[in-house]
DNA sequence: CATGAATGAGTGTTCATTCAT
DNA sequence: TATGAATGAACACTCATTCAT
């Protein structure tokens, strides 16, 4: 019999491991032989679990998308509208070390995501499932009566999109300026003003 | 007596094609022959104005954001306050082709930012810059009674630097769902909101 | 009691796919993994019956020469002179696909006998053996006085290896060229000049 | 100005370097480091010359082949029908140091014909050219009346290009047993023959 | 005996850099 | 000053081999 290996198992942790040096040194550094020693194996056991290294990289990335959707439904049962809402914005910022990881891994992926035509593909991209939701939280946010009918609920979510990934993006690159309770505290606010402004179209 | 050649205005020609590069096919895709390709020059030329090629995408960024600032200066020459800060917003947006390879270009450098210690330290003087700028109108607006002096200026100019490079970064990655007009259209209501409660506090 | 395998037989099926993968892919793509995938066993399987690959090529070449041999001795049984020695030139051109796996087999191991020394060394048997033979009929024939006693038997024969492995050759990179009938007829016309002359001295 | 280098004669020496590894150590052992080796060059040299390594193998065998070429049409001039037969077919066999190492470089893409597509394209050939010159020239011989005039033309034809064929692979394989001057002596039976035979049908 | 996971040297290729011209 | 030839380290990838199970 031969050694008793979960390929799917082994895999996951072979990927944790891209994550860590994608997300510490950047997809540039992220060499084969880079990821190699940072599994602790030697570069050949990768061949063995992935086509080619576009192949380990889209893993990686896929990988993570569903660990986080994962970690969305777990965190938004039982919620909805702007309490959802405020969970799932909160839930995309880098507040701990593990998300701080998560999202230097995804942000060296936008670039690429650029250039980079076969990257592009549907199943790489996280950022259009994310303004679908946030969409449709506003959207139930409206029907429940909790924010302002007087924007489109397309909009808001854009907003909130770009409000998470341009926080995240200067919390990695300035995170003395841009602290994670300062981060929290901008968000705070964000979603008090949705809720002042509940009421907006009564006081006019 | 050698060639009389203006080596600034050389370098500024050289970086131009840097960007072109860059903006077009990537950081990674950037090599020294494809830049040289670009200038139309040979790649030996390179070595005659910069140091190697760190200090040439060091170059680039850095000339770019002169660029930038120069155009702030200009754009802002006579307005204050809301006025002002809705101007210095929507300059900084992908809205036309010249402002899209900009954004483009400026992306690539995120990540590296992130990773490169000398890219970091020397060359990375756009950010601070713009949320100082951001900061200080918003306090100029607030001195004014254009805006809701209940909150801190600071984080209203980080609210707007994240809405800034989060559509940016998403008018990049998606065009067509998030189009110029839709990005216009998403910062105007920001402001109008900005403005209507400058007298906030009195309704409540 | 371990597992009752014949390892000659098991050896003989490997050593079988060894030669249809190196007909059909060529040396160069006949790796370790695609000749076990060939076999239906796993990598590991080869390890047990063959020292190393070269072990497995040398082999498979030794039994691929023992069953020509062996199919040499069926046919010419019965057989003497000038007939023995047509059926031997016929028997070893690729007039049918058994013979035309056989032949492309051989032909990869050509060059590599070439610069191999371990290869050549230890396996290279069929060409000296098959020119002996050739050779030793065509005296079988000269001493039945079917053909021109005047030229050297070992020349003859000579003549006719590399007429065989010339045939050979030109059949497998043309074979829309040189037909199998065109590859019949042009050995039996040489056979019908070898008989005439046999009285060419006469006629002088 | 850069260093003054004509490409195509450099070009030409590398591709000579080529021949020589390939003669020596066969197509599988000529690696890129080996023919820098051999070129006393580095590796990265070869990239200014070539687009990849099927190129410079391309190449080598598509300038071998005009050389043959021309020296054909050197050694041709001034002769026709079996005189210019002779000669052609002598030029073929590896009877000097020179042709030996053309032949062991040849040989050693005959395998590889085979099995790869790509080489397999019409400038790569030579056997085609060589059995149209070889059957032209049996023609004009006949035409001269200088050879039977019952054989077809193109067989004659196929037969020569099979005996040097097959004639310098044993040459090379068994060089002790092949010698030079049996090669050209079995080489001048086979002429004699056909020469002798240009009466064959007066005297049935 | 049979498996296939793991190894690491070797491959073709790319590229920033150097430097003679 | 400008050129591009030359370098050689680094890259992703392949593969024969070893060996624990």
């Amino acid at each position: 019999m031969p050694k008793a290996v979960d390929r799917e198992e082994r895999r996951e942790v072979l990927l944790a491991a891209v994550w860590r040096v994608i997300a510490r040194d950047g997809l540039e550094r992220a060499t084969v032989r880079t990821i190699a020693e940072e599994t602790g194996w030697s570069t050949g056991v990768l061949a063995h679990y992935f086509a080619d290294k576009e192949d380990i990289l889209a893993s990686a990335l896929q990988l993570s998308h569903e660990r986080i959707v994962a970690r969305w439904d777990e965190k938004l049962a039982g919620l909805s509208g702007l309490a959802a809402l405020r969970e799932l914005v909160l839930d995309n910022l880098p507040l701990d070390d593990e998300r701080e990881l998560e999202t230097r891994f995804h942000f060296n992926y936008w670039t690429r995501l650029l250039t980079h035509e076969r990257l592009a593909a549907a199943q790489w991209r996280q950022g259009p499932e994310l303004v679908d939701r946030l969409t449709g939280l506003v959207e139930e946010a409206r029907t429940l009566g909790e924010i302002d009918p007087g924007m489109p609920s397309a909009d808001v979510g854009e907003r909130l999109l770009a409000l998470i990934d341009g926080l995240s993006l200067h919390a990695l690159l300035n995170p003395e300026r841009l602290t994670r309770e300062r981060q929290v505290a901008i968000v705070e606010r964000e979603f008090e003003q949705m809720a002042t402004r509940r009421k907006g179209p009564d006081h006019a």
